[in-house]
DNA sequence: GCAAGATGATTAAACGATTAAGCAAGGTGG
DNA sequence: CCACCTTGCTTAATCGTTTAATCATCTTGC
């Protein structure tokens, strides 16, 4: 039988209230009291129930991380998301917080955050156009958007600069002597990361004085699956490519595998560019050249985010845009002559 | 401001308790009187508080994943686990019980469990030997554990059968010609999935008149980083080796990645047998044959045992094995004969 | 026509904390 | 010497829900 408050005041022959003074540090309590009292509960090894404490105070000490599922009842394989939410757990640890871990699909209600009365929520790559995002406001909590770019003001968010990271990944390919580029995403829309690295590779192209072309982007290739069918795609392009910059590395991941199952090699006939830096793009065959984004630090970020405002200290930034670097290894390389037409 | 049940019962022009009755389904209740209440909670979106429910029910509807650190403020990168919490959390989802996601260090403390009144706990990969441990089984609320073979009884478990793993994993190496089978795991123990893995190794060995020799069994290749530092110490072995079994998948990919840059082929020069079959297998290059354990299932399975455990039903098997599978791909090949001694 | 049982509701205590308000005893100033 | 302030505690209400106990009506059987 768990021990309360209770049991300790009767132990310490003083009220409740004064033990509750004492563990909150209000009140008037003399010192001699307050020893007595901080030994007992350090004996019998008592937690006061964020229970009974959130019942009054309307503070849970919980938070809760909602990812999306990639496809109903199928859990996304990313590798990103446990990065995320592990830096996420770790922001909240010396802020005697917890996390709720729960993914959530378009349609899932969210009545566990009324019921939990959960303090705060980070919300990972939602559309600002979905009614997910709509029922998430309507909540009226504190919440982060990681990964939205949502554009109505007064959202906390935190992203990477994903704008520079399609452009440097572009970039670095282009100076490899790389004119025609691939762009291998999952979903091609006018808002969100994938946009905005998108962006980044049209000013990449128009720098240089190349034209953008369409024929050159390929959808549904964020997932491993995605980006091994993409290898087909590419190699009946009417006009051969020589590189191809995947936006995120599980899908560059699957490129590559699906390139060598058609006999090209990589980087020789090819060059790949992945994004995010997930945690065994070093360790692939061949190595990935990958925009890194420090996943782990964005879910910390989010969490401190995330907890100021639950506790009402003042937060200046509502946009915290983190960089990115581009880690160049061993699957691009400079354009054969060989290789070209 | 939060609508409660006495908000719903004022509107009804009932007490709080007909609310509480209905909503409970328990005591009497006029179906029409039922009727009005049930829509007014739907009109007004009433989601009753398991704060209030919880702190006179004493259960939260919240249950906790306990996964280790690797290294105190390391994380662990091993897709492994975030497979398993997609499992878990997929096995609460039908049955509204949300999940909190905690990591803890050997000398943690497990406060959290009291606090926030968990009503269960899901724990992987902790040794019986470790003071967590007993820690956990102090807090004495349902519990199930994963991977961890603990022997005492009366403890809910849910595993991979182990022992069989590691023998098809040698077993095939064996079929294949493979005399000299390197074992790569993280640490060499008395008792774990390490353990019974090391088991059938063993038994495959002895089955086939070999010796076991402990010159081919190296510790510290669990991770990544491991498995690559493995490589090295295979390559400077007296007698040459032909074919290593690397008792986790990220291990795996750690040696090839090493035995690659050697300027060792896999399979050629050397078989590489991988487990736990995470995600991107089938993608590396080579594809990894590996020991396939689905360890989503096991997540969903955990969740099921704890739930049932929680929920007071009877719960027959305290020690769930599930099966694992050979899945043969292209890093293992028949031994050459041009590749021994 | 009346006691007894059903039916459908209400009242009030309890869960484990917090916190405003109250109070007793000792100290201080005029 | 008395009013008044401190100090250090206690009392009691409150948070949102459940549930045992109670109560008022209405049926029903005899």
């Amino acid at each position: 039988m768990k021990i309360t408050i209770k049991d300790i005041a009767k132990e310490a022959g003083v009220s409740v209230a004064t033990v509750s003074n004492v563990l909150n540090g209000t009140g008037r309590v003399s010192e001699e009291t307050a020893k007595r009292i901080r030994r007992i509960i350090e004996e019998r090894n008592y937690v006061p129930s964020t229970l009974a404490r959130g019942l009054k105070n309307k503070n849970t000490q919980l938070i809760s991380v909602i990812v999306p599922y990639l496809k109903k009842g199928d859990f996304e394989e990313n590798p990103f998301f446990w990065q995320l939410v592990s830096g996420v757990e770790m922001g909240t640890k010396d802020q005697a917080f917890n996390v709720m871990l729960t993914r959530v699909d378009r349609d899932d209600d969210l009545s566990f955050v009324k019921r939990h009365n959960v303090d705060g929520l980070i919300v990972v790559g939602i559309n600002a156009d979905s009614a997910l995002y709509q029922n998430i406001l309507d909540l009226k909590i504190p919440t982060v958007f990681m990964d939205s770019y949502i554009e109505q003001p007064g959202i906390y968010q935190v992203h990477n600069d994903d704008l520079l990271g399609g452009y440097l990944g572009t970039k670095h390919l282009l100076s490899q002597g790389h004119d025609r580029i691939v762009l291998v995403m999952g979903r091609l829309a006018d808002r969100g990361v994938e946009y905005q690295r998108l962006l980044g590779y049209k000013k990449a192209l128009a720098e240089a004085g190349l034209a953008y072309d369409t024929h050159l982007v390929m959808e549904n290739g964020g997932s491993m699956l995605g980006g091994y069918h993409a290898a087909q795609r590419i190699t009946v392009l009417p006009e051969k490519a020589t590189a191809a910059f995947v936006l995120s590395d599980i899908g560059a991941m699957g490129l590559i595998k699906g390139l060598n199952e058609m006999g090209k090699k990589v980087p020789e006939d090819i060059s790949v560019v992945g994004y995010d830096d997930i945690f065994y793009t070093e360790y692939m065959i061949p190595s990935l050249t990958t925009i890194r984004q420090d996943i782990f630090k964005k879910g910390m970020m989010a969490a401190g985010l995330l907890l100021a405002q639950i506790n009402g200290e003042p937060v200046p930034e509502q946009s915290i845009f983190l960089p990115v670097e581009l880690k160049v290894r061993a699957s691009t390389a400079k354009r054969l002559e060989k290789g070209c037409e």
